[in-house]
DNA sequence: TGACAAACGAACAATAATGGTCAATAATAT
DNA sequence: ATATTATTGACCATTATTGTTCGTTTGTCA
């Protein structure tokens, strides 16, 4: 038996009964005692499990199995991502109610904003949703909708319903492609409606996106780039593109 | 058995009591009365009960606090809700819609249905959520709303206005009090409309509830006892309670 | 109130669990 | 084939847990 084949049946039995001893693994693996404390180590490390003398406890936050694609876009550009985070974060002003859209710059945004607990966030994104829940003190709103699995949002009818009866001081949001002509624009048509509908909760709409969204044109049209009041992207954006989209009156920050 | 062990049942009987008493507690756990002491010291140490000459009470935060928020509540009593859970997992048929509310048993209900990708799931509650969000293949609907941190559940006007067009094959819900004279209550009133409009949702209304539940009344009355069709519980139940509840033509399984 | 039994907890000792280190072995890379 | 790395078991000083003893405190009842 490999260990890590060890590791994953100790968390499985663990799930089953939410509490292991270090002999009762011994025994069943045929192991030595501290080769299964080794293997509770490394489970803890993980955050998997909580030790306690003489075994261990399944921990709370136990989130294993298969994660969508999201998460893995959450280390590509982080650097870029999080400059762009800090510097909108810092527009947020007090009391502040505003929308977080999905995608992983907006993910950021969420995590500069947990030590605020004076604003109000509306968001449609499962990950940032669960983040704030459990470890911010902000008064959170969610739009409901159907799950959009390979970007964990909320969309559809439900959503846009939700939405219709909100207005928020500032909108955050990601794109899919931003051009100077041919505007906003996302890759599925389901997102189609409520993005529109998400432009429209505020009259201060700020557009996350790094620089290699600039330029870029997706299937489905959301809208013109005049439609927000402002994008932040990092360097390396193309400058003609940036010159002509300020040109349509849009602040463009670089970062 | 380990210390954590231990502790954590003295915590499962003073929450089904009230009061322990030392000598009680030695004999039951086949300890020394001083083991049993220093078990109650770190009890108090942690805020979770009031020691008395003698024994222990659940500490006052805890008598107060209607339910320990739902991140406590998860390892207390996991045997008795998971088998809950795998018994009510087992009724949900091919291609059905169901809701699952918030709570900790229906967290444990979503775990049995993670390998079903052929259901639709409607929740309000943020934990089952990312659950499956992130483990499942089926589709899922969230009605939006406020987040209640406690529970980690979505309520409010939003969630009402998306449930309210919404229908399910079956509803799967937990209820803090359950009285075949005083029906269904919760503790929160901000809780009793979103409630209420789940339960209107379905005909078919499966209430999952620990025995601990039944005969327990809470502050704010959400329904009677028949508006559900079916309540799940464990054995040690009060029998006079069930054959109440059954009388007014409410199955009861006790699993 | 005062006497008394029960409960308490500090201190000590015995036992069990822990985790750092080292050496042996197995798996993997060069 | 050899070097390198990962895994494992053994040893052992350290720490956690438990039971015992004993002087002190608490609650009860006459």
């Amino acid at each position: 038996m490999l260990r890590e084949e060890r590791i994953q049946q100790i968390i499985e039995i663990l799930e089953d009964k939410g509490i292991v001893h270090v002999n009762e693994l011994k025994d069943r693996f045929q192991v030595s005692a501290m080769t299964i404390r080794r293997d509770l180590m490394a489970l803890d490390k993980r955050g998997k499990i909580e030790r306690i003398h003489g075994g261990a406890l399944l921990s709370l936050e136990n989130q294993n199995r298969v994660e969508p694609p999201i998460v893995e876009r959450m280390n590509v550009r982080a650097e870029e991502k999080k400059r762009i985070a800090v510097w909108v974060a810092d527009l947020i002003e007090e009391e502040d109610t505003i929308f977080l859209g999905s995608g992983t710059t907006t993910l950021y945004v969420a995590r500069e904003l947990i030590i605020r607990d004076d604003i109000t966030v509306v968001t449609n994104s499962v990950p940032i949703l669960h983040e704030l829940a459990n470890n911010s003190n902000m008064k959170i709103i969610t739009s409901g909708g159907f799950l959009r699995r390979s970007e964990l949002s909320l969309i559809g009818a439900h959503a846009e319903a939700v939405l219709e009866n909100i207005r928020v001081n500032k909108v955050i949001m990601g794109m899919r492609g931003i051009h100077p002509l041919y505007g906003f624009s996302c890759e599925h048509p389901e997102e189609l409606i409520t993005d529109r509908r998400i432009l429209e909760i505020s009259d201060d709409v700020i557009i996350v996106a790094d620089h290699t969204k600039i330029g870029q044109v997706a299937t489905n049209k959301v809208a013109p780039v005049d439609s927000a009041s402002m994008i932040v992207t990092t360097q390396k954006a193309r400058e003609d593109l940036i010159r002509s989209i300020r040109e349509q009156g849009v602040e463009v920050v670089i970062v």
